[in-house]
DNA sequence: AAAGCGTGGGG
DNA sequence: TCCCCAAGCTT
């Protein structure tokens, strides 16, 4: 049944565990509730892993893919992964490396191997089947609380404490007043998004969906717009005069970073149809690498130049060379390699000489 | 439990 | 330009 705002789908929210600025009157929950939920219909974005005819499997992919993924990068990618392996044993039969490489440059690419892994346990533990138990899709490699709470709500219409970024920042601002939340997530945090979920399964499933979108484009994390937010009346936050955040993220370094080189090496490594001399990698100020040409140019395409520049920045330095490599076999995402092919596998040793895509 | 892990677009 | 950040997970 579809959301009536009767207030009788909502939950009673217990005086005891009441947290600041958590709606403590029925009426008041129904209306927060009907407001989200009302804007969504209208305002939602069309988007194929929230289609009728969608799978389970089209869901859990999506969210491997949007974990610290922007939506429009990885819509071209997510058809590409759902037409060419439509069911999780389709994916598990292939080779990880195959995985990695269709992963393109989403980046965090061990997601990739993650997702891979998840498929082959689906396969052998639940008959192909995605499981619509958190507790399983806990277990998966790579489902953690929000991802598997994701998949049993998006996927399966369960009832399930829906808590990313973006709903932690919406009821941030609107329930306590703060620009932002704290890095890391409180038990509070969880219980006040339990308080708040309809009791519904359905109710639950489209209110974790509706704060989520209303978190991705109106109360965004830079530029808030609040013109046009369903809960602006009742904002916490805005009626204080939007005040700044008191903390700062962390914000990652970059330049000169293990992560650029790895990000460098892959980008080649990814591309090569043949494993990858490591002795390439290391003096490609003078010689590029096996790579691909772009049309009919018949020059490599400009991200893979990029990568090549970092490597010739960084790559002159053969120890960080060898140990990002050393890093990327540990994670699965590469094999190492003797030139003869024989023994040396996962270890940079001196006899190492190739790099490339695992099997 | 803080830190590591890619990538590209927008303000 | 540079900085921020985007549906987190793992160790």
């Amino acid at each position: 049944m579809a959301y009536a705002g009767s207030g009788s789908t909502t939950a009673p929210v217990s005086r005891a565990h009441a947290w600041a600025g958590t709606p403590g009157d029925p009426n008041e929950l129904g209306a927060l509730h009907a407001a989200v939920i009302d804007w969504y219909r209208r305002h939602a974005r069309v988007l194929p892993w929230r289609s009728a005819d969608r799978t389970a499997w089209a869901v859990m992919v999506s969210e491997f893919m949007l974990q610290q993924t922007p939506v429009g990068r990885v819509l071209p990618v997510w058809e590409e992964w759902l037409r060419r392996w439509p069911s999780p044993a389709d994916l598990a039969a292939e080779p990880s490396g195959e995985a990695v490489r269709a992963w393109g440059r989403l980046g965090y690419p061990r997601r990739a191997l993650r997702l891979h892994a998840a498929a082959a346990a689906i396969t052998e533990r639940h008959g192909g089947r995605v499981p619509d138990d958190e507790a399983d899709l806990l277990a998966l490699p790579g489902v953690g609380a929000y991802t598997a709470a994701a998949i049993a709500a998006f996927a399966h219409g369960r009832r399930a404490v829906v808590l990313d970024t973006n709903i932690r920042r919406v009821f941030s601002r609107t329930l306590q007043g703060q620009a932002l939340p704290r890095p890391s997530m409180t038990v509070a945090e969880s219980r006040l998004a339990r308080a708040l979920l309809p009791a519904d399964d359905a109710d639950a499933a489209e209110w974790n969906v509706a704060v989520m979108e209303l978190g991705a484009l109106v109360c965004t994390a830079r530029a808030p717009r609040c013109d046009d937010c369903p809960l602006a009346a009742r904002c916490t936050w805005l009626a204080a005069g939007r005040p700044a955040a008191d903390h700062r993220p962390p914000g990652q370094t970059w330049a000169g970073t293990t992560r650029q080189l790895r990000g460098a090496i892959l980008a080649v490594v990814r591309e090569a149809t043949e494993p990858v001399d490591v002795a390439a990698l290391l003096r490609t100020t003078t010689g590029p690498v096996d790579g691909p040409t772009a049309g009919s140019s018949g020059k490599p395409p400009v991200r893979y130049r990029r990568a090549l520049a970092v490597l010739a920045s960084l790559g002159h330095d053969d120890d960080r060379v060898r140990a990002a490599l050393d890093g990327l076999a540990a994670d699965g995402l590469v094999q190492l390699e003797d030139t003869d092919g024989v023994g040396a596998r996962g270890r940079a040793g001196n006899g190492v000489r190739t790099v490339r895509l695992p099997d």
